[in-house]
DNA sequence: TATAATTAGTTTGTATGTAAACTAATTAGC
DNA sequence: GCTAATTAGTTTACATACAAACTAATTATA
């Protein structure tokens, strides 16, 4: 079995849809294994390349809250991430005048050099990896994603609960 | 800003084949966290549910490794998976004769049963989730997933490194 | 058949991820 | 202004994820 199309046979389902879904899901896998790969040499991770590129042109500074709101990450996971970076020297925590519960985060010198690296190669990479699609097919995939990201959103945080 | 475009601004890229990229990643993470919590009445994780269901459908009895490659789920993760759900009951190890290496994993009566109560449902909420596409709509997604798995595996395991 | 290479699985160390309970600071409502 | 509710962030406990080093068993090969 190739690996590339595993999820096609998955869990023998027969329908199309359940495919399309497990398409999105393993590609996304994929995607996160790639990236973090791509970034092994100077990133533990590719999430610490994602909070990077918000703080970098984020329009004002961010609190941790605004930071995990942006990348879908957990504010219980946003401590542990910013405690690590800190310690590796890529950011920093700037407490607020205003607000003594919060911090405004910011990248450091050593920060920014790193992200100066490793940016325009990631902006290649993708560029060519995307180059397998026509503008319009660029468009068929934005559109479709955006929508099943709205369903998903929809179907809001129906959890399965046995009631029989 | 709305959490589900968030990606569409994530990193201030204007084009749209960074777009679309992230567009796949951000969905696939969605579908994990909902797919997560739609079984956390039942199963510690989606992933558990995947295992299960690879297991019920196999041919024949899948051995760790093999369930790793169905699920690209490393083999370090996989022992660790395992031996949660043999704990709780899900699975079983059986040793093979003609092989003192390896096991072979078989889903245990509670398993099934668990299994059973949740499989419908699960076919039911994508079906429903998947009906915001048309027929034709899902074979694009398909065709799309399918070539950019390919690009991913294409470009294999380069990593980024500095050569300046 | 003795040795080398490979394969299956485990262990260790570290990172990411969620939920729930928690503290401290701020805001809302009266 | 006092109390209740909310908000920001941390902590704890657990699950998932990967890389590298490891053991034990099997297969290749000389």
């Amino acid at each position: 079995m190739e690996k590339k199309n595993c999820h096609n046979e998955l869990v023998s389902f027969e329908e199309r849809d359940h495919e399309a879904l497990m398409g999105v899901w393993w590609t996304g896998i994929l995607l996160k294994k790639r990236a973090k790969h791509f970034f092994s040499n100077f990133l533990s991770s590719e999430v610490q390349f994602n909070i990077m590129m918000v703080l970098k042109y984020a329009a004002k500074p961010l609190t941790q809250s605004e930071l995990g709101e942006q990348l879908l990450v957990d504010k219980s996971n946003i401590t542990g991430l910013l405690d690590r970076m800190e310690k590796s020297g890529l950011i920093r925590r700037l407490s607020v005048p205003d607000d003594r519960r919060c911090y405004h985060i910011e990248l450091t010198g050593t920060g920014r050099k790193i992200l100066e690296k490793v940016e325009q190669p990631y902006r290649d990479h993708v560029k060519k990896l995307m180059s397998v699609f026509s503008p319009n097919e660029i468009d068929d995939i934005n559109r479709y994603m955006s929508r099943l990201e709205k369903a998903v959103a929809a179907e809001e945080s129906t959890a399965f609960n046995d009631r029989s």
